[in-house]
DNA sequence: AAATTAAATAACATAATGTTATGACTTGAG
DNA sequence: CTCAAGTCATAACATTATGTTATTTAATTT
């Protein structure tokens, strides 16, 4: 047995109408078309579709029984073009975004949030976790698009680098904000919070303390940026961390200056390289990489 | 844009096979046919649709993003196919039936359990209402199928009357069990129980005894020949009900016999006449009627 | 590099879907 | 009852969709 769309479409048209010639109206195609269609689709189920009453159509009780899944899968059909227009416009389908949790809670959000405003249709996924984790996913192409820092390469992972520019952050009040530029020797006495020991931008910055012959006061050690930043607002000390997570807690009860030397901090922006990205994904990695670039050099 | 329903088809069947050539078996079509069904579609999608990757074709995210949409409409092109089929061999539908309280609990559950048995996709709806509301259904063409009594003619309802025969009932251990029919002058001296005073039938009744010089004792009034049944097996009388009722309650405290003279009562079959009825409608009409043969003359 | 397999393309047949023209059937008004 | 208006079915034909086979092109495997 073959039913055809354009049959089904012809008998909810009729049934609407109460007419063939409404309904082929509201078809846009002849009235011997719809006729056609009718007849061939009453030949193909074998009941008959419509009795005649006072000159109006009305469907038969064996058409009204199978007439609502009929309405579901035109409907069906109409949004199903629909999705593939937006998918098309690169404003609808789904992204799976993977990042460290910093970015998950402080830069991202805005981005995104940014991002599927313009596309109504478009849905994503935002998972944090380790670096390790994340370079997992991507090999394994669980995940379209992942934020990480410290990566190398890897042969199934397509990445690109961006340097944020790091700043020294002080409570608002603090006698620092008299200076243009923060270098180790104007720190050397403040207790410093900073990243994990083992972690490599620690390792930079306690170089440079070295470097210029100035002790590291370690005070508070911290996983993230953002924690050094409420702890530097509750006084516990200063610290240099990302300007992208230093200029959201402005006027929170911290500021910062640009540090010297330069340690920026290096994230990087990847995806499975087998994985063919959808327009979309590419899209966003383009706008999400735009929305870092007030933070680079 | 035109969505065909074969492009759909093809679409998922490559998904699901990971190859155009598979695909085509699969359909029962050859490997060009799928060939062209796809590009057409990815043409008019606007987006690639598939991506090789070690030689099996593997959905794009776009595709993947509308494909539950799609399955959901083949799913439901299935069903209609089958539903049709079912209907088409009058085993699916829905009757509306309405009926006198009596019928709905106890000669009808019956038949209708035996006819939804034999059609799985089948449902009914029972509806219990006095005469006048089956009436007025019927002009409304609200319901399909009406059970009722006292219908003389209308011309929007198309009826069939049915004379059910009627008996005399009494309790079990009753003298009158040794008669082989029963009259008037019988029981002129028993306590009757019977149907309301304007009923049609207890008119009947009472000038069958007046015919008979039988005074008749009238001691317990109700609306139903079940209520009467029940009543004569707590021994609180004798009546005279249609055999269809008196038959379900032999062996529970109440025995029956012929009486005389007859005074079959009268049941309509009515449904609209203008609403022209499934097929299955009137198989269950002819059902129901047959149903009632073991009562009649 | 050769052999094998998969997919695209070409050329064509058939079915589906559209068109216009026309005749048959209903319906409502006189 | 008859006529006018409207609705539908049918016929004849154009176009598009969908199928075929034969063949070329591209990808994979050996």
């Amino acid at each position: 047995m073959s039913l055809r769309l354009r049959q089904l479409e012809a008998l909810i048209a009729v049934a609407n109408n109460g007419s063939i010639t409404a309904a082929a109206a509201e078809l846009g195609v002849s009235q011997p078309a719809v006729s056609r269609l009718l007849s061939d689709l009453g030949k193909e189920l074998g009941f008959p579709l419509f009795n005649r009453q006072e000159g109006r159509l009305i469907p038969t009780q064996e058409v009204r029984f199978i007439q609502p899944d009929i309405q579901r899968v035109l409907e069906l059909m109409g949004q199903i073009k629909i999705v593939s227009q937006e998918v098309n416009k690169h404003i609808a389908g789904h992204i799976k975004v993977a990042c460290l949790p910093g970015f998950a809670t402080s830069h991202l959000p805005e981005v995104v949030a940014q991002f599927l405003a313009a596309r109504p249709g478009l849905t994503m996924t935002i998972e944090p976790d380790r670096p390790e984790r994340i370079l997992e996913w991507m090999i394994e192409e669980q995940y379209d698009f992942g934020i990480t820092d410290g990566f190398g390469h890897h042969p199934a992972v397509d990445s690109q680098n961006i340097d944020i520019r790091t700043v020294c952050i002080f409570p608002e009040n603090h006698a620092l904000a008299g200076r243009d530029v923060i270098s180790p020797a104007d720190i050397g006495e403040e207790k410093i919070i900073h990243t994990r020991q083992d972690s490599e931008f620690f390792h930079r910055l306690s170089e440079a303390f070295l470097r210029a012959q100035v002790p590291l006061h370690s005070h508070i050690e911290v996983r993230q940026f953002t924690a050094a930043c409420e702890l530097v607002c509750q006084g516990a000390g200063v610290s240099v961390v990302s300007e992208l997570d230093a200029s959201r807690y402005v006027g929170k009860g911290l500021s910062f200056r640009p540090f010297t030397p330069r340690l920026p901090h290096r994230i990087s922006l990847v995806r499975p390289l087998i994985k063919r990205p959808s327009m979309v994904t590419l899209e966003f990695i383009d706008h999400f990489a735009k929305s870092l670039a007030p933070f680079t050099d």
